[in-house]
DNA sequence: GGCTCTCTTCAGCGTGCCTTCAGCGACCAT
DNA sequence: ATGGTCGCTGAAGGCACGCTGAAGAGAGCC
């Protein structure tokens, strides 16, 4: 169960933060709007908390970049206005619930628990890049019909490097995204497992999907080798 | 779009009437408990606004009643307290969303159109995946004509998978979706559930419709197996 | 009280995944 | 050509993860 908080009051969000964690969440926590829209990006969360007044970039704003693009993560939005208005505008935005400050922390927890048991809308999509496709949902891999085993590791690198196809993505990013926050081991660890995701979506069918760029990183074909 | 208000407040009631039919509502109109039970059983709506303080049976009921029968119709709760608790209560008897009176008709009207767009979760009135079949109103299971007897927690679970069969459910929503909300044990009780699972449902058909995707989860076979 | 049944916790065990490491090869600049 | 840097790969140890049997706690029933 991951959560993204993104609000401008640094210690309501932190709090926030820590309840959500004593209750079994794993939380990440962005104190701008830019901060907040990258962060929902880059990775996958079950539900986001959104305050709707922010300097920079509101969550009004977030929450439509966000549909625009596709992404349909439950989002909750937060504000310290009580006017009606601000409802109706984010329900129109594409937010799916809405709590006003002050509020019970246990509300705020009733209400995530809600989002997240209806589930995103719409299906993560399943991504592709020419023969090859991933879909998260059933966590199957198939490239050409036939079915790959892939182990958990693997999985997520291959992931990672489909949602940004055709991009250069470095090691640290990598490890950045894939890993836990306090890995702290040898970058080496990428390389192998490009070397077995390549032995097991590349080599079996003659296609080189991903690509070494020397000193940068690597980069997945978009249209998959 | 059909909706039904079910509040003993006979004025409200009509209020919200007339604003509804004028945003293009179809609506029917219950003054108690019993009322709008015997509605809804006999009618299909869109979504329901429920009073939680009515004499003679309570929105909670009313909703717990529907919930149970397996009719999972989004449920907008309306009520004039304004009490923490009830929001909570409400969540967990099984509704979809809160409102507390006074409110703004234009929130309400909001928040109705984000309930609908969103939709009834699918639940079938029969659960299958090949040959193995779970009835949740009958509370029977049965694989390759043999019926088999499953505790009530041992259904819950199949019952879950089943309603997920073929995506892969991490352990952590397992417990988030079958059991109490505070629950806050050792995740292993999935393994172990998942055992006696096997051992029922799987083992002698000489079948394997719960697969363990390591470091993901679990997944039911969608052919079961 | 004694019994049964279910739910939950716990510890032991085996598998195989993750990570590290060293050696080798490829590529680049001098 | 040659040294240096960067990337690739196979091997191997440790250990995390999942499975299982056993047993205690609690509820319901006789």
């Amino acid at each position: 169960m991951r959560i993204l908080i993104v609000d401008d009051e640094v210690s309501l969000a932190e709090g926030v933060r820590r309840g959500l964690v004593a209750e079994g969440f794993a939380v990440d926590v962005a104190h701008d709007g830019i901060d907040g829209l990258w962060l929902a990006r880059e990775n996958t969360y079950d539900a986001i908390v959104l305050d709707l007044m922010m300097p920079g970039m509101s969550g009004w704003k977030v929450c439509a970049a966000l549909r625009d693009e596709g992404d349909w993560t439950p989002i909750l939005m937060l504000t310290a206005r009580d006017g009606d208005q601000d409802q109706v505008e984010s329900f129109k935005g594409g937010a799916d619930d809405y709590v006003t400050k002050p509020f019970a922390f246990s509300v705020l927890v009733a209400r995530l628990h809600a989002l997240i048991r209806r589930g995103a809308p719409e299906r993560p999509a399943v991504l592709t890049a020419g023969d090859l496709s991933l879909d998260p949902g059933t966590r199957r891999v198939v490239r050409a019909e036939a079915e790959i085993d892939l182990t958990s590791r693997e999985f997520a690198v291959l992931e990672y490097l489909l949602r940004h196809a055709g991009q250069v993505r470095s090691k640290s990013q990598v490890i950045g995204n894939v890993w836990d926050d306090d890995f702290d081991g040898d970058p080496n660890i990428v390389e192998v497992y490009v070397g077995h995701l390549r032995r097991k979506i590349d080599r079996p069918f003659g296609r080189t999907a991903i690509e070494t760029v020397r000193g940068a990183g690597y980069r997945l074909a978009a249209d998959g080798g």
